[in-house]
RNA sequence: GGCGGUGUAGCUCAGCUGGUUAGAGCAUGCGGCUCAUAUCCGCAGUGUCCGGGGUUCAAGUCCCUGCACCGCCA
């Protein structure tokens, strides 16, 4: 059985969980449970990382000991990965006393091996701070956070000779062209290690920082925080003896973001290589997410967290556009209205309205049972040769991490349905008993399309596929994986299917409050401005449909004299429900062509539940005369 | 200061190794349908492809240079 294993990075614990932590661990997901879709044995990873000086201050700074403050925010996140629908296998920590033997026992080979000496290290101490600042954070020579002059310490450390390795690192990264991905981040670790790489201080004075894993030869140092951090990707596989091990190392695909390129690229591969173990297959790159503060959120004076935006508009909308908007390796940016965008123009209009108005023909004239299709025509097999072209291409794309081709491939096929419901319009063919066979067809593509959908999408949005599902009436979804859709016609005929809520209802509520911020921009105007509307009392004397037109009415409205307008209220009101009534028309409007009859006015209307509703009076007013 | 990236329609972005009238989605306008979540389908646009040089028969695509923004490093 072919095999996979995924990993996020270990999250820091001197800070809350956010929309990055959740971007890299959703897409990890997304891989985890595709590749289980697609039969492959998969393990997961993530967890948290907890040693180190940040943490170690962060602790200080809320008064806490260093392991209560570590178990309180990797709490946080343990918490938060069932929220997301995340499938990992296992939820690793720093503090684990297994991490902490593996951790001994790397550092203990890699001696062994000769890549570690005692060295000595000069740097700029700030007591303040506890730690060595670097020449850049110094401001005119103090430290910029005590204003106090660091000392300029020796400190004798442990060092690993991670030069030693550069040029066969150097050497695999050419080739393996995959080893780190997209090739822009290959690209920058190469330019990187184009200088002569600097050998990495490995430990930590007890005196200094007691927050840490001793090391095994030396119990007056702990270990540097990355060296303990990057090993947990094998601990968390039992290494060296567990049986997860042999299985998944090194089909390892880690998953990062590009803050944290030079740890993974660099001391990681080099740690393994001096430790006798292979490489891991791919590091995964991902840029940033820019937030943008969205203008609905502003106006209502709440900033509104991104993480907090999955409860507002569903989990499987924010996952969705998580991975539809951000092309893996590139910088995105987040904001409320791309994200309500996204949720009504794919979600609501495209595939929720498909799976409504399928189910809904369904229901309506077939009793909602799965017919059995007939002789299929060209159209037909389109259909089926599209949906099943999706299919192929799922596995080449995911595996590139090309996530939104995929979901863009995806959506084509879901257009394509709704074009080929517009093409055949089964509600026609229903009229025509002679025509039932074809219906049966028709609806049997329909249906058996959206099994497709549902289980291309199942790895991203896994509780709509479920939902689908349901409603196609599939009582295992176990069954429904990717090579259950390498084939045409898995759904049975006979089946019952049935029409359940809404999957996306469109969100309507921020279209209002965008109207609502255009009525607060509205500037104030004085009294005279106002009264440069000529507002008259008219008399509507005839109306009627203007042709090629569906919203255009024509009227003749008598103002005190008789004026030609055009308004567009026909999809509200029929020609004669207008006529005979009092209306306010504005008289002093520029006139304009309008489907080429001049409009020399307009009437006043508003928005109602039911459309358009003209302005009228509560008591019969003066025809012609001013309205004020 | 060094290294790298980005700059294409109102918005968000595709455009591989240079090759006919520069694309998609959203938004906009018009039309069609009525099964459907006022949804769907069709049609219609709009661009000094950041500026300036250069290479070439041919450059959004390559080279040089300038500007703007963003990373990483020192």
């Amino acid at each position: 059985m072919k095999k996979n294993y995924f990993t996020t990075p270990i999250y820091y614990v001197n800070a809350e969980p956010h929309i990055g932590h959740a971007y890299t661990t959703i897409v990890a997901d997304v891989l985890n449970r595709f590749y289980k879709l697609a039969g492959y044995q998969t393990f997961f990873l993530t967890g948290t990382d907890e040693h180190g000086d940040k943490v170690a201050q962060a602790a200080r700074a809320a008064g806490e000991t260093p392991q209560s403050y570590a178990d309180r925010i990797s709490d946080l996140f343990r918490a938060l990965w069932p929220k997301l629908n995340i499938t990992n296998d296992r939820f690793i920590r720093t503090t684990e006393e297994a991490h902490k033997r593996v951790v001994q026992l790397i550092l203990q080979k890699v001696y062994d091996a000769g890549d570690i000496y005692f060295g000595e290290y000069g740097g700029h101490y700030c007591r303040g701070c506890e730690r060595f600042l670097t020449e850049k954070e110094l401001a005119d020579g103090k430290c910029p956070d005590h204003g106090t002059e660091p000392e300029f310490i020796k400190e004798k450390n442990y060092f690993f000779r991670m030069s030693k390795y550069q040029q066969w690192l150097i050497e695999h990264i050419q080739n393996h062209p995959g080893f780190i991905r997209p090739e822009r981040y290959r690209n920058e670790v190469l330019a990187f290690l184009r200088d002569p790489l600097e050998d990495l201080c490995i430990s930590r004075p007890k005196s200094r920082l007691a927050w840490g894993i001793p090391l095994p030869f030396d119990a007056e140092y702990v270990t540097y925080v990355w060296f303990d951090a990057l090993i947990n990707y094998i601990t968390g596989l039992d290494y060296p003896d567990g049986e997860r091990f042999g299985q998944f190392w090194p089909v390892c695909q880690h998953l990062i973001a590009k803050d944290i390129l030079k740890p993974h690229g660099i001391y990681w591969p080099t740690m393994l290589k001096s430790a006798g173990i292979p490489p891991y297959q791919h590091l995964n790159v991902h840029g940033y997410w820019i937030v943008s503060e969205s203008k609905m959120s502003k106006s209502r004076g709440n900033i509104v967290k991104p993480l907090d935006l999955k409860d507002k508009y569903g989990l499987d909308a924010f996952r969705y556009f998580l991975l539809r908007e951000m092309p893996f390796g590139l910088d995105s940016n987040f904001s409320e209205t791309a994200l309500v965008s996204r949720i009504n123009a794919d979600l609501a209009n495209d595939l929720g309205n498909l799976v409504s108005r399928t189910l809904a023909m369904a229901e309506r004239f077939l009793n909602g049972e799965i017919p059995r299709p007939g002789g299929l025509e060209e159209i037909d097999r389109d259909l089926e040769t599209a949906a099943l072209c999706v299919t192929r291409e799922a596995e080449r794309l995911i595996g590139e991490l090309s996530f939104h081709k995929f979901l863009i491939a995806v959506w084509e096929l879901i257009n394509l349905a709704n074009k080929y419901i517009d093409t055949l319009a089964p509600w026609s063919l229903a009229k025509d008993p002679a025509k039932a066979e074809r219906l049966n067809t028709v609806l049997y593509q329909l249906l058996e399309n959206l099994r497709f959908v549902s289980v291309l999408i199942s790895p991203f949005m896994p509780q709509t596929a479920g939902k689908i599902q349901a409603q196609l009436g599939i009582s295992e979804p176990s069954s429904q994986t990717l090579a259950s859709i390498q084939q045409w016609g898995g759904l049975a005929p006979g089946g019952r299917v049935y029409k359940g809520e809404a999957l996306f209802p469109r969100v309507e509520e921020n279209l209002k409050g965008a109207e609502k911020e255009k009525m607060e921009t509205t500037s104030l105007i004085s009294m005279e401005e106002f009264q440069k509307v000529d507002l008259r009392v008219g008399k509507v004397l005839a109306a009627e449909n203007i042709k090629k037109s569906d919203k255009l009415l024509k009227l003749r409205v008598d103002i005190g004299e008789e004026r030609t307008v055009v308004a567009g209220i026909a999809r509200s009101y029929k020609p004669e429900e207008l006529v005979g009534k009092t209306i306010i028309l504005v008289a002093n409007l520029q006139p304009t062509k309008l489907m080429g009859v001049e409009s020399q006015g307009m009437v006043l209307s508003a928005d109602s539940a039911e459309g358009f509703i003209v302005a009228t009076f509560d008591k019969e007013a003066k025809v012609g005369s001013k309205v004020r």
